[in-house]
DNA sequence: GAGAGCTAGGCGAACGTTCGCCTAAATACT
DNA sequence: AGTATTTAGGCGAACGTTCGCCTAGCTCTC
C-alpha cells in the first residue's frame, strides 16, 4: 500500500485518542469545535484516508459487487452490454461501491467458484447479465443465500430472484402499433426460436398488438431462427414471394442484424426500404453509415436499467424487503423512428 | 458475508490452535500427518474458506487491480477492448487477482479520485487502456508512486512507464510487404492526424516498408483525418481520380471502417476490389457479412497483450525490477488475408 | 545418562478500523 | 449546597488473518 498514515498517527498529531479521530470523522460524537479543527487539520496535513480494508473486516462487509457477465464469443454483438457495465459502475460509485469482474464460464466448477468468492468475503453480492433459458448461476447463488440482482430473466416460471429487464413485449407492441399508424396492415414477424425466453416474450407483443389492431394473422409471416443477418436476408425474400393477398408490406425483427439482413434482400429486389416495406429493428446498434436508409428501432435503457439494478442490490445488503413490484423491474425500451419504416405508399 | 467459519472454529474442531491451522494450510510448518488429516477434515466439514479481507489487512495488499478504461461513447468502436478486458480478468484470476472497474472520466478531481483508491488500500495497482496522447492519468499514477502497467503509449518522447502495445508500424509493414508481394507498386495509405500517436506510428510502418522496397511515394498518396467511414469513402475517390500513372492500386488503411469505405468508392466506380485495387484495414473488426470481398486486416492480439500487461503488474507487485525490454513490449498484429488484396492483376 | 539438537505445535502481537461502555468535568436542578 | 444529568472524549475489545519467537518433549551422541 501506497500510504500508511493511519488513524493512531492522526490522532497522535491531533492530541485525542486515535478512537475519537475516527467518530470525529464519521460525525459519530459530539466534540468541542476546537478538537473537530484540530483533527480535521491533521487528516488534511498528513493526507490520511481511511483504510478500507480493515474497515471492511471490521463492518464485515466488503463493499464490493461482482459483475457476472458472458464472454463477447458467446453471445450476439450487443453494445448494450458495455453501457450497461458503464451504468452499473457509475451507479455503485455513487453509493459507496465497486464492481469486481467476474466472467462467467461454464463448468463443474461452478459451484466451487462462487462459493470461494462468496465464503471468502470478496464480495457482498452479484449482478448477473446474458441471462440463459435455466441459468445456472441462479440454483447456485440461491444456495449461497448471497444478494443478487439479474439484468435479465430466465424461462417465465421460476423468476423468484430480483431482475431489472427490458420490456420486449412492450417493446415490439410499439414497434407494431407505429407501422400500423403508418397505414401497414400485413405485418411479418422475425425472431428467436422457442427455446429463447426473449424471443418468445417479444413475440407475444406482436400477438397482442395485432390483435389489439383486430388484424389476422397470416402463420406465414412468422418466422423463428437463431440466425441473424442471413436469416433475416433469406426469411425476407421468402416473405416477399409470397402471393400480393399475404405478402406482407411491413417486417417486425428482434434484432438489428436481422433487420439489415431484411433491407438488404429488400433491395435487391429494388423495392424501397420504408415506402415499398417498411423494417424495424431492435437494439439501436450502431451500424456502419452506408447502411441506408436509417433503420426505425428500439433503444435499449441500458443506462437506466443498470442504475435500478445497482439501486436494487444496494437496498437488499441493507435488509431492505421490497415489494413484489420493486423485485421484478421492467423498462420499456424507446422506439426510435428512422427512414427505414416512414412513408408508407400501399401499392 | 454469507460464510463465517473461521480458523478458530477449525482449530476447535481439529483439536490445534488456530495458529496452527493457518500454517498447515499454507504449508508453513511441519505436523504429524495425523494432525494434517484432522486439519483437513474439518476444514471440508465446515466449508472453511480463508477471509480475504482479513488476510489482506494483514498482509497489506488487496490483491485488486484497478481497470481504467474510456467509455465506449468517447471512442472508435473497439472490440478489441472487449476481448482485452476478459484477457485481463482470465490472468488476473490465473495468478490470485481480481480485476476493478474504474471508468475514466476526465476532470478536475483525477488526482482525488486516484489518490483515494490507493490510499484507501482499494488497489495495488493499475492498468490503463485507451491512452491519449498526453494522458493525465500517467503523471497522477506516478506521483502516487503505485505500479501500473498501461495497454497503449502516448506520445513516443515520454515513455516512462511500463506498458504492452501493439506495434502498429510492424503491422503496417506486414501489410505494405504482402501487397508489394502480390504485384503491387503505387500504394496508398490513409490514416490518422499527425496529433495521433497511433496514426504517426503506423505511418512510418509504411515509409519503411516502401523505402525498403526502393520504391517513390507519391505524396498524394498519404491522406490523414481523424473520419472513419466517409473518410475512407471521399479519399478513396480523390485517389482513384489521380491520373493513371499515379494512381494507386492498392489502399493500405488504419481502421477497417476507413477500409469499408474505400471498398464502397472502389465498387461505386466498377472496380473489383481485389483484383482491381486492394485494399486493408486494421483491427478484424466482427463486420456485418454482406460486406464482401472479406477484408484483409490486421488482428490486434488482444488476448495476449492482456496476459502480459497482468504478468508484467504482478512483477512489479513483487518488487520485481524487470529489464527495459520487459517493461516496454511491442506485440506484432496478425496479417489476415482475405479476399480484399488478392488476386491481383495489372491494367 | 546428561547435554545438544530437532521437531511439533503453542502463543502473543500486529494489520487499521468501529463500537459500546466508561468516566471526569461541567452544567442543571431543587 | 448537594445531587442528578449532560457532555466530551478515553479505553478495551473485536473483526480474521499471518508471522516470529518460544517451549516441551523426543532423539541422538559420546
Amino acid at each position: 500500500m501506497a500510504n500508511n498514515v493511519t488513524l493512531k498517527d492522526v490522532a497522535r498529531r491531533a492530541g485525542v485518542s486515535y478512537q475519537t479521530v475516527s467518530k470525529v470523522l464519521r460525525n459519530q460524537i459530539q466534540v468541542t469545535p476546537e478538537v473537530r479543527a484540530r483533527v480535521q487539520q491533521a487528516v488534511e496535513e498528513l493526507g490520511y484516508r481511511p483504510n478500507i480494508t480493515a474497515r471492511s473486516l471490521r463492518l464485515q462487509t466488503s463493499h464490493l459487487i461482482g459483475y457476472s457477465w458472458k464472454s463477447a464469443h458467446e453471445r450476439f454483438v450487443a453494445p448494450i452490454l458495455e453501457e450497461f457495465e458503464q451504468s452499473i459502475v457509475n451507479a455503485a460509485e455513487r453509493l459507496g461501491y465497486h464492481i469486481l469482474l467476474f466472467p462467467y464460464h461454464q463448468g463443474p466448477d461452478l459451484y466451487r467458484t462462487y462459493e470461494e468468492l462468496v465464503y471468502s468475503g470478496r464480495v457482498d453480492g452479484f449482478i448477473l447479465s446474458d441471462l440463459e433459458f435455466d441459468d445456472p448461476r441462479i440454483p447456485v447463488l440461491d444456495r449461497l443465500e448471497v444478494p443478487l440482482v439479474a439484468f435479465g430473466r430466465t424461462h417465465s416460471g421460476s423468476a423468484t430472484f430480483p431482475y431489472v429487464d427490458v420490456d420486449g413485449r412492450a417493446g415490439i407492441r410499439q414497434a407494431v402499433a407505429h407501422l400500423l399508424e403508418q397505414g401497414h396492415q400485413r405485418i411479418a414477424f422475425l425472431g428467436w426460436p422457442e427455446h429463447s425466453r426473449v424471443g418468445t416474450d417479444r413475440l407475444s407483443g406482436y400477438w397482442e398488438a395485432m390483435e389489439a389492431a383486430g388484424l389476422p394473422v397470416d402463420p406465414a409471416w412468422i418466422m423463428r431462427s437463431s440466425g441473424q443477418y442471413d436469416f433475416g436476408y433469406a426469411a425476407a425474400h421468402t416473405l416477399l414471394d409470397l402471393p400480393a393477398q399475404r405478402r406482407p408490406s411491413a417486417i417486425v425483427t428482434v434484432y438489428d442484424l436481422i433487420a439489415v439482413g431484411a433491407v438488404q434482400a429488400a433491395q435487391e429486389r429494388g423495392l424501397q426500404v420504408g415506402p415499398d416495406v417498411a423494417v424495424t429493428g431492435f437494439d439501436d446498434t450502431p451500424l456502419p453509415p452506408y447502411l441506408l436508409p436509417g433503420l426505425t428501432t428500439l433503444r435499449q435503457p441500458a443506462w437506466e436499467v443498470g442504475q435500478r439494478v445497482v439501486e436494487l442490490l444496494v437496498r437488499l445488503f441493507q435488509g431492505d424487503e421490497p415489494a413484489e413490484s420493486e423485485l421484478h423491474v421492467l423498462v420499456s425500451p424507446e422506439l426510435v423512428i428512422r427512414d427505414s419504416s416512414r412513408g408508407h405508399r400501399p401499392r
